[in-house]
RNA sequence: GGGAGUGUGCCCGAGUGGUUAAAGGGGACGGGCUGUAAACCCGUUAGCUUUGCUUACCUAGGUUCGAAUCCUAGCGCUCCCA
């Protein structure tokens, strides 16, 4: 397989099992990626995502531009040295934290200003400028520079959101440089079908008349402006459809989401690729995911529950000796493991969830693999 | 033995006559978390026949229209002097 290649191995209904190659290696989907913000995620050593399988790990180029800054982790020799983290990386384009978090943000024709959270230092982004800082950090994947629209929001605005988001991928696309980092675009469009194809479509048309200048395609395609308040049958109202709508041999990956039956139903829908805050998130404030749904382990009910937390997990937190009574113990006492070994589990718990999905995808079983899921304990977070 | 102080809800603690079923913190209990400014945020924490009633600020009496708040006695605790 060369760089990039995004190769179908098997579909099942909607749902398919690929592969994706990067600079760091293999990628199979569908997959679920941990999210390590600020070049670490949360509470886990990176040995500890290896060992429990995790295949790309997301950083943030918001957080990391402002601090340490781009040009100290290009200095260490990019986010791969600088993090200790061999495997694949993507890093998002900070997009989403300048429009929820910069309460000064300025748009102009040419790019955006906004102030940084860490100092309150005025800071200037164009949509090469977000390349150029990507390129530095070093990512495997690296996303185009858009503009995620909250919900609620009007159609004018989310219209609006399309429309820069599509010009900033085509500004991306050409500024793009490194041959060894894959670019992805990023579907926008809210909870509007119409307003999503169009989204689709210019992507596609940029993508067309990069080629035919002799430049590259997008590699791949976010499907963002999801999960951001609406309820979860109004995304799945539209998410099929948008997710069938990107081209088939490119993988598709649902920013944000998510909990683990969103996951499952994303799939079920053509989906390859997540990442989530949740899984670690929900750990360190003292949730686990389990094949017999949610537990919040600050619970009275755990304080003799001295089993595992998931009989049927193979995790090295439920295999390795540790009872839901200690891990609830660690929690009421504020002790740092209790979240790391929860995040440790959660995260394995997705990624799990994922590999099966895959197996019975490549088995040709996905539909009864989904159904038997979507009837079981575990999908209780709906 | 003498003197000074103190006693509040599960715990610590504010409150010195009415708007106090009693601030604030802790603990306990429960809920939330979705491209991470989150080891965070929110709620509940006397009982009942619950738009109101009953019982409550060491105990017992008293003053007052009204007391956690003032007075008397007792009990407990703390400190100082002998």
């Amino acid at each position: 397989m060369s760089l990039f290649d995004f190769e179908v191995q098997a579909t099942c209904g909607h749902a398919r099992a690929a592969a994706f190659e990067t600079a760091h290696g293999t990628a199979e989907t569908p997959l679920f990626m941990p999210v390590g913000t600020r070049a670490t995620v949360k509470g886990t050593l990176p040995q500890t995502l290896a060992q429990i399988g995790a295949q790309i790990v997301l950083a943030n180029t918001y957080h990391l531009s402002l601090r340490p800054g781009a040009d100290v982790i290009a200095e260490a020799g990019g986010l791969h040295s600088f993090m200790n983290w061999d495997g694949p990386i993507l890093t998002d384009s900070g997009g989403f934290q300048v429009f929820s978090l910069a309460d000064t943000l300025k748009l102009d024709d040419d790019g955006l200003d906004f102030s940084s959270i860490y100092d309150g230092s005025k800071v200037r982004w164009t949509p090469e400028d977000n390349m150029r800082i990507q390129e530095q950090l070093g990512a495997d994947i690296i996303m185009q520079l858009d503009q995620c629209a909250p919900y609620p929001a009007t159609r004018e605005f989310v219209t609006r959101a399309v429309d820069l988001s599509a010009d900033w991928a085509a500004r991306c696309l050409v500024a793009h440089q490194r041959p060894d980092q894959a670019l992805f675009g990023i579907v926008q469009g809210g909870m509007h079908l119409d307003l999503r194809l169009e989204s689709i479509r210019r992507l596609g048309e940029t993508g067309s008349a990069s080629l035919e200048n002799g430049g590259r395609d997008f590699d791949g395609f976010g499907i963002g402006g999801y999960s951001v308040g609406e309820d979860h049958e109004v995304m799945f109202e539209t998410l099929g459809e948008v997710a069938r709508a990107l081209p088939a041999e490119k993988p598709r990956y649902l920013m944000g989401v998510g909990n683990p039956t969103t996951l499952m139903r994303a799939v079920n829908e053509g989906v390859d690729l997540f990442d989530c805050v949740l899984p670690t998130r929900t750990a360190r404030m003292g949730t686990a995911f389990s094949s017999q749904g949610r537990m919040n382990m600050r619970n009275a009910k755990y304080t003799r529950d001295f089993g595992p937390l998931d009989a049927q997990c193979t995790c090295p937190v439920c295999t390795g000796g540790y009872s839901r009574a200690y891990i609830r113990h660690l929690v009421k006492s504020n002790e740092m493991l209790g979240g790391i070994l929860l995040s440790e589990h959660n995260l394995h718990y997705l990624l799990q969830l994922m590999r099966d999905a895959r197996e019975a995808i490549l088995a040709g079983e996905f539909q009864r693999y989904y159904a038997s899921y979507m009837e079981s304990p575990a999908a209780d977070d709906y």
